[in-house]
DNA sequence: ACTTCGCGTAAAAAAAGCGTAAAAATCCCT
DNA sequence: AGGGATTTTTACGCTTTTTTTACGCGAAGT
């Protein structure tokens, strides 16, 4: 098993350090210059780790991190410049996992890397096999049940429906649902959403009258029950 | 849920600081001035997190840390007054989850023993239903309940509502609803409350003459009583 | 007693939101 | 490069929600 780091800094110096090291633990290296090149990475690798230094040049490191705990739990560990104790416990509190001000050996970040990943990644569940009601997913071979009957799913439709059975009977908002599956551009086009869910129900059989398992919230979100 | 730490060190000054603001935060707190002692609360109380001291009067804390991961994995936040690169990364490799080096403040402490909390102790998920007399509340899935009975709400119903139960008993002014269900742009258009209530009173049959659970305060706003 | 103000209610009008179908564009294989 | 599957665009009917409007009532003030 080969994890994935990535590493969200706007000098190209501290990316080649962190990358070499990085390949020498065995890691797999993900660089990202700009906050939107990291929502793109997110999005197609799925990495393990996320490395954050703060003063990206476009965007703030805090309110990436707010929006990023919304969907996702992977362990992130910040990078600042200035060693300032409010800076420090507002990221902690808003989810980051560690913390390393500026000057730091590369040792001590690898360390503390691997610290997440032991800690944090490598417990969670081999078999990747989500259930709910009459719905099972399994994300590794990306496959999906319905009573026990296989029903084969486009990406799209896939991925809308793993975000939802990552939260089980829990309301997901129509921005969170089109950030992930669509991407940040498309946040607002909420038609999407409802050809999609319409399309899916037909290959659910989720018609069956208020009994539906896709639960629609007008103006919110979708759930399921 | 009380969260049991349990704080490892020789210095009485250290163990008062850190008592008197676990207790702020609302943990219980364990002390325990020598290694011999700390195994004894081990056995008894099952801490949930452990800082851990370095330079102890009856033995090591590098060999106290290897021998614990033989048998517990409760997370451990290692103290230290030198900061020693070799040190932190064998201790944090020996199986520390964090690592703090003197002078530390407080406020960083508290922090950091929340984030071993929130990441590692519980990860269950939180139930974030809110209560008041008849009336429950779930903002993770937007459902209503009146003495046990689901009521569908719309969004700005649900808002509405929300803004009360969050502050069960208090009055709410008009403004203050009006801005956060409206949006700043309807401060003034106080009839959108009255169809409003009006509606809701329907629908959660709160018109048994002056026992309303949605009382008005005229001219000013509204409360739940 | 009359006016004024704010509240509650009802009903109509407007807007927003949903689901569906089908066409157009794009993607992704071989 | 071709062809089927997928995604995006577009349009429309329909329901629900929100906003507007109107009116009656009672309390407080003049």
């Amino acid at each position: 098993m080969r994890y994935k780091v990535m590493v969200i800094d706007d000098e190209p110096q501290i990316h080649t350090f962190i990358r070499i090291s990085l390949a020498a633990e065995g890691f797999d290296y993900l660089g990202a210059g700009t906050l939107a090149e990291a929502n793109e990475h997110l999005a197609h690798f799925q990495p393990h780790v996320i490395i954050l230094d703060l003063g990206l040049p476009d965007g703030d490191g805090l309110s990436f991190l707010t929006q990023l705990r919304q969907t996702h739990k992977t362990p992130v560990l910040v990078l600042t410049a200035r060693d300032q104790e409010d800076e420090k416990i507002r990221l902690l509190e808003a989810g980051a996992n560690d913390y390393l001000s500026k000057p730091f050996t590369i040792r001590e970040l690898i360390v503390r890397i691997k610290v997440l990943i032991r800690d944090l990644v490598s417990l969670e569940p081999v078999d990747d096999r989500v259930c709910f009601g009459a719905l099972a997913m399994r994300t590794s071979t990306h496959q999906f049940w319905v009573s026990g009957e296989e029903v084969v799913l486009t990406k799209k439709e896939f991925a809308f429906l793993k975000m939802l059975l990552d939260r089980p009977g829990q309301l997901v908002e129509q921005s969170v649902l089109l950030r992930e599956v669509w991407g940040q551009t498309h946040v607002e086009d909420t038609h999407y959403l409802r050809v999609l869910v319409s399309q899916l129900r037909k290959k659910l059989n989720d018609n069956a009258d208020e009994q539906r398992v896709i639960k629609t919230e007008p103006g919110i979100g979708y759930r399921l029950v």
